[in-house]
DNA sequence: TAAAAATACTCCATAGGTATTTTAT
DNA sequence: ATAAAATACCTATGGAGTATTTTTA
């Protein structure tokens, strides 16, 4: 599992649809289907339902929804934190660690 | 920033030194090396002090080795949780939503 | 010297694209 | 008939390996 999956998964949750989601994402619609299928098969749950012509997030795919907003939204702070520290940074120079 | 710079980081900062953490990874030593400084290019900051034979960690590392530790914790507990719904799964196939 | 990291390639796995088919309304 | 997902196939980026060089105690 990469942040990538979770990054493409979170779209579809919310578009409830690939091809909807694959615009936001700006890539086309059969490699995101091919990750949102690669995430189910590694963590071996159905995330969606793909029956009746809409797509609908399964109880796994809902919990697991949450869960994936909080660790994208993790990552972003640890990019975020790296850039605040990156101001404060004379002090490598200094040598002062 | 994908997983993978991070998982590779954290035996680095641990170990203090690319070819020990390369063999804890089982991967082999380039690759690791460019994976961190790939990482370093994007969070333009940098992690590892290379200066003097032996490989320090930065200010920044410290701070980021700590948020990376988390979010791979996170990461983990995102697997566990699928796994763990796995088995209470008889609702998905009964309909119950 | 002897160790570890950096460089310079080579290779290949797979992320991503295009075209088409299938499916369900 | 149409809209969206699946399938099939191709391309190409970049992850990973091997060999070698550089660096610095």
């Amino acid at each position: 599992m990469e942040l990538r999956h979770l990054r493409y998964f979170i779209p579809v949750a919310e578009e409830l649809g690939f091809s909807r989601a694959a615009e936001r994402l700006n890539v086309s619609q059969p490699p995101l289907s091919r990750q949102i299928r690669d995430l189910e098969s590694e963590l071996n749950v159905k995330l969606l339902d793909r029956n009746r012509h809409e797509v609908k997030l399964t109880r796994v795919g809902r919990a697991l929804l949450v869960r994936a907003r909080e660790l994208i939204g993790e990552a972003e702070l640890l990019r975020k934190h790296a850039d605040d520290m990156e101001g404060s940074l004379y002090e490598e120079l200094v040598g002062r660690l």
